[in-house]
RNA sequence: GGGCGAGUAGCUCAGGGGCAGAGCAUCCGGCUUACAUCCGGAAGGCCAGAGGUUCGAAUCCUCUCUCGCCCA
């Protein structure tokens, strides 16, 4: 057995992760054991793993290896999304270097073109998934196009078409002019923008003019009418009078509406119903024609007048000089506003009047509030519950259909007259049109596609086989966890829960877990346009998959935001290299322990009575951890026990029995020590599957279907903690001497201990151990008196010296020991003044009194102890 | 405008009514046969500010300030 002494990940992580590959997770939903299921959130095919991917899927991972070894039927169901406007639009992007566009191809070709490069690039991410470790059941991993979840698209459209839940109509829907599709207001973004407010004149027809502030002055065109609010005495007289639109002379009545704010621009409001949804609200209202000036591609059509055909920014540079030159345009002032943005592509959105489809959001809404009102769902953190009722409780119709082509198609007909028929398939469309019509009609299928969150909604149980009844699905729905970012909460997980209320009758998931966003170490987001995107490929190619897990699931427990920084992975690294060096340690020095050897009914020292207590105390806080979703403490307390006890302290313990005399005690601590590793890897394995999959292996453990500790009260030993907390703290202060009087650190130097409790105990049984750590010949000689030429100390209850060959530097000797005093004498005296007060003897609970009591007799003999040093000394 | 979060050591952050913690950085000393991706030691804090509750507040409540975010 011959370990490097840096661990390898780059060598190791493929290697196990083609053992992995070989086996599979593969779940049995009738295995009979308690199920516990996860399903991913769907990455896009057009993505690459980002630092979101990377932390999300880490913790995914971390819950389902523990619930693995736990003993359950943990199923992980994997799986990707077609993302309709994204893949469009890459794919389209690369025929634009062939200088060609989706329309020359046609959407059956273009399709295909599709699904070409669906197959050629779309499962990247789910190798570089399989390469961060995660462990999901690959043989059940889905595509939102497959034919089952396709299936499930229209039963679902169907069935919410029937109930009266979809419709269609036409409305006023946020439109992307680059992406010429509508949008549903999740996908569009405001963003503060610098733009113009432009003071326009409409003249009266009676004469005279009035003057409407606009930021968008192009859509003037579509004006169908002025209003003014009725309350606002300044325009009051105006109403029921006539204006006229300049360039167009369109007739405008001047309304009454409440919606008027007086208090922007000049208080008189321009309706245009086709392009402001204030507009189209009045318009609706009072009946007011809805005048559309714009084409898809965000040119003015045949209303835009002379402007018809130039581009709306053009055509409102264009309408803004003319406005000048006939003297309607009064003043241009600077002005910031909030303007929707393409959530995809960043182009400025346009309101625009068309006809789309839309789910009807409130009666779904209501179970989905519900749910979580009664406790069937659990956000962690608490908090975002708020944020999830807020936005169910102003939920509004969601427009689902989108002039794509890349998604599931609308599954609707329509008849000669343009009768609409809803089925599941065109054959089923057939025969609803020839009962309507008595015979066969021509049927056209609706050209646009579903929101691809319309499919991602189904998402929990389409992967498992709905509407059919599957194994899985009675087996594993609902799901008990669900992890995600908070940037996709309402897109994502409030509509899963409608929707699995809705069609199940049960929620989808028990807990959603929002994690942070990754930001950069300067706090910032990370994103192209700043440069500061961080690969977590790169990372896992230079430190491996474990450092990046470990750093992940280090900074996930914060809040809205957790920075991230390459410093982090190297802590990360360093932590992995300590593990590897000690499975090497406790490997090379149990090579020769002969098989069968148990622990129990050994005699254990102290070190093993406290190190198994830790263990065990560890154990519990681990379990207890990961129960709670609180990944950060777990793999906090994990890194602190392995490094700061195993490693520091216990394996140099060992070392004193290892390299003795008594073949006996090195048994026991062979024996504690292969214990220790073993339990550790298995603790540590959700974090560090590979490192732990690799040392178990030479331990001859296949950790990752091994099972998960369980804490044994039997170990608690609080007598055997006390006793090493003496051990550290004399070791730490001849250390910290030695240091301060600037000896060698190698020389071996006299200890002498005057009294303290456990002087007895840390001198004999665990001398060899004190002159391994602290370098020292250790002898007891109560009340004995310091030779001039001594150092003299006192750790916990326990004076000592050291007596030197040569002077002392008594000053540094004396400024330890002043230290120490003031210290003592610093909480002494709070202590003091709390335990005189008699309301805190009458109201604090016993056992604090008790406790305030006693260390403040434990700090008094200290003070005398020290004093008594000082004293000495002089 | 409404809401949420953060403010603790130089930096990044844990902690969350009863002794103020870690890692990094700094300083001093060490290649001690698991590990220099290491080991030993030291220094470093009015827990943003002001009130309140409490025997006791970094922790709970109120307000203020600063920063970040979400929704309109």
């Amino acid at each position: 057995m011959d370990l490097p002494p840096r661990y390898n990940p780059t060598e190791v992580e493929p290697r196990i992760l083609a053992r992995w590959e070989a086996k599979g997770w593969v779940c049995n939903p009738a295995s009979g054991k308690k199920p516990f299921a996860i399903v991913i959130p769907p990455p896009n095919i057009t993505g690459r793993l980002h630092m979101g991917h990377a932390l999300n899927n880490t913790l995914q991972d971390v819950v389902i290896r523990f619930k693995r070894m736990d003993g359950y039927e943990a199923c992980w169901f994997p799986g990707t999304d077609h993302a309709g406007i994204a893949t469009q639009t890459v794919v389209e992007m690369e025929l634009l270097k062939e200088g060609k566009t989706r329309k020359d191809l046609g959407r059956e070709a273009f399709l295909a073109r599709v699904w070409q490069w669906k197959e050629k690039y779309g499962n990247e991410i789910v190798a570089q998934l399989k390469a961060l470790g995660c462990s999901c059941d690959w043989s059940r991993l889905r595509f939102t196009l497959d034919p089952g979840l396709s299936h499930a698209v229209r039963t679902a459209f169907v069935q919410l078409y029937r109930e009266g839940l979809i419709y269609r109509g036409e409305y006023l829907i946020h439109w992307c002019p680059r992406c010429e599709t509508a949008l549903s207001d999740l996908e569009v973004e405001h963003e503060e923008v610098q733009g113009n407010l432009y003071f326009v004149r409409y003249p009266l027809e009676e004469g005279g003019y009035v003057t409407v502030a606009t930021t968008r002055p192009e859509t003037m065109l579509g004006d169908t009418a002025l209003a003014v609010n009725p309350r606002d005495e300044r325009h009051r007289h105006l109403i029921g009078k006539t204006a006229l639109l300049p360039v167009l002379g369109r007739r405008l009545p001047i309304v009454a509406a409440e919606e008027v704010d007086p208090e922007f621009g000049t208080g008189v409001l321009k309706i245009t119903p086709a392009h402001d949804p204030v507009d189209f609200q009045i318009g609706q209202r009072l009946g007011l024609p809805a005048v559309n000036v714009l084409n898809p591609d965000g040119t003015l059509n045949a209303n835009g007048g002379p402007f018809a055909g130039l581009d709306r920014f053009r055509a409102r540079e264009a309408l803004v000089a003319r406005l000048a030159a006939e003297g309607l345009l009064e003043k241009v002032v600077p002005y910031r506003h909030a303007v929707g943005h393409c959530q995809r592509c960043r182009t400025p959105v346009e309101p625009r009047l068309s006809v789309q489809w839309f789910v009807r959001t409130k009666p779904l809404a209501e179970p989905a509030l519900r749910v979580v009102q009664e406790g069937k769902i659990r956000f962690v953190p608490e908090r975002w519950t708020k944020v999830y009722f807020d936005w169910l409780e102003n939920i509004r119709d969601w427009c689902i259909s989108r002039q794509l082509w890349w998604g599931h198609r609308i599954p609707a007909w329509y008849g000669p007259e343009g009768e609409i028929f809803v089925a599941l398939d065109e054959e089923e469309a057939r025969r609803l049109a020839r009962e309507r019509y008595g015979k066969d009609v021509e049927l056209r299928q609706d050209e646009d596609v579903l929101d691809t969150w319309f499919s991602s909604a189904l998402w929990p149980f389409s992967v498992m086989g709905w509407p059919e009844r599957t194994p899985d699905l009675r087996t594993f729905y609902p799901t008990d966890l669900l992890i995600t970012g908070f940037d996709i909460l309402f897109f994502w997980v409030a509509r899963m829960v409608m929707m699995g209320l809705h069609f199940l009758g049960e929620v989808p998931f028990r807990t959603v877990l929002i994690t942070p966003l990754i930001v950069d170490e300067r706090g910032q987001k990370m994103s192209k346009t700043r440069g500061n995107v961080i690969d977590p490929m790169e990372l896992i190619q230079s430190h491996g998959a474990d450092a990046l897990r470990f750093t992940m699931v280090h900074i996930s427990g914060k809040g809205r935001s957790a920075r991230f920084s390459r410093a982090l992975l190297e802590e990360s690294r360093d932590f992995l290299n300590k593990i590897w060096n000690m499975a090497r340690f406790v490997l090379a020095n149990t090579a020769d322990l002969p098989a069968g050897l148990a622990l129990p009914g050994r005699a254990l020292a102290w070190e093993d009575r406290w190190i198994l207590s830790r263990l065990q105390a560890v154990t519990a806080a681990v379990r207890d951890y990961l129960e709670r979703y609180l990944f950060h403490l777990a793999a906090e307390t994990l890194y602190h026990f392995v490094w700061g006890e195993v490693c520091d302290w216990y394996l140099e313990l060992a070392k004193v029995r290892l390299y003795g005399e008594d073949p006996e005690a090195r048994r026991t601590a062979q024996l504690v020590l292969r214990h220790l590793l073993e339990a550790s890897v298995r603790l540590l394995h959700p974090f560090l599957p590979y490192i732990t999959e690799e040392i178990g292996g030479h331990l001859g453990l296949e950790v990752s279907r091994s099972a998960f500790p369980r804490p044994d009260p039997r170990w608690h030993d609080p007598e055997a903690e006390q006793v090493l907390a003496a051990f550290q703290e004399l070791v730490r202060e001849v250390r910290a001497l030695r240091s301060e009087l600037g000896l060698e650190p190698g020389q071996e130097l006299e200890l002498v201990v005057t009294g303290g409790a456990q002087a007895e105990r840390l001198l004999g049984e665990l001398g060899g151990a004190l002159a391994r750590l602290a370098r020292v010949r250790a002898r007891l000689a109560p009340g004995a008196t310091p030779p001039p030429a001594a150092a003299r100390g006192l750790a916990g209850d326990l004076p000592f010296f050291l007596p030197l060959p040569g002077a002392v530097d008594w000053a540094a000797v004396e400024a330890r020991l002043r230290r120490s005093l003031a210290k003592v004498e610093a909480e002494l005296s709070a202590l003091e003044e709390r335990l005189s007060r008699s309301d805190f003897r009458e109201r604090a609970p016993e056992e604090v009194v008790a406790e305030a009591e006693r260390r403040a007799q434990e700090l008094r003999a200290r003070q005398a102890r020290l004093l008594r040093l000082l004293e000495a000394g002089r």
